[in-house]
DNA sequence: CTGCATGCAAAAAATTTGCATGAGG
DNA sequence: CCTCATGCAAATTTTTTGCATGCAG
């Protein structure tokens, strides 16, 4: 089980293997990402950095970023939306989700068979699965406790 | 069944219904978009329309693959890359994604025991399951034939 | 000390938008 | 004819990069 402070180890360790310095803006940023929920653009990131250290430059937020992902401690993904969103690689905690086209309640789910399914079908194609997204779309029909429209 | 090239009466219909015409650009570049398999990227279509016809202009293969988009001809996503993606929405054979976040080989794939197992999802929180995107983010580790930098 | 890291601003890359002109219904 | 559509270029948005200086090891 990962620790929540696992990653400034686990950082320090991927830099100095790579002859990369553990800098006070790579701590900071790195703190400030793990230390937030979910998923987070860019610019959510360097506002909460820039909050804690106003002097960070954005290209630093961005570069650092990017150590995280090559690392392994983040995942980068582009949803929808026009910029690239990141999460954390180290909490366990995933889901799916569910969500009503009609009254827009959205449910989260984990399902581990079809988790260790999706396993077989990257393994299948010589891929080695590191993320996914699925996001189940129908109607609720009210039947659901937490429907906003009951 | 939909025809190949059905696509040319649901577009004049969309635009009809919405008070937009059917010029000779989105003529142009709606069929080369549907003559092309697979994804293409705005660059990929761009080009082959110039090949047609030179004088299209950048923003009008925008603006109309927005409007296949909206008009549901088409689906737009934005894997791992940087460049948004088109495939056509006609073909009415489901797939979904797995995506090499290193090379950014994609691979379509169907899973029937997924598929059920996402209705099982659905009716469990009684959900009526209308449709679904489900993408796995992996690293092919060149063992694909397809890896485009094998 | 030596070289990687940083901040800044400029550059790139992807996409959108304003505007005068052209063409579809 | 009256709009909507187009081409062009300029503007935006997101991300990357060059460079002089600063700081970690």
């Amino acid at each position: 089980m990962s620790d929540d402070s696992d990653w400034v180890e686990r950082l320090q360790s991927y830099l100095s293997k790579n002859g990369l310095r553990l800098t006070n803006q790579r701590k900071l940023i790195a703190a400030t990402f793990f230390e937030t929920e979910g998923h987070l653009n860019f610019e959510q990131l360097y506002e909460a950095v820039q909050q804690r250290d106003n002097s960070v430059g954005q290209a630093t937020v961005y570069r650092t970023l990017k150590v995280l992902v090559d690392s392994g401690l983040a995942n980068s993904s582009r949803f929808g939306g026009s910029s690239a969103l990141y999460e954390s690689a180290i909490s366990d905690d995933h889901h799916d989700h569910l969500i009503c086209s009609e009254c827009g309640l959205i449910i989260e789910f984990c399902h581990e068979e079809i988790e260790s399914l999706q396993h077989v079908v990257a393994e299948t194609h010589g891929f080695n699965l590191k993320d996914h997204t699925m996001e189940l779309y129908g109607a609720c029909n009210r039947t659901n406790p937490q429907c906003p429209k009951r």
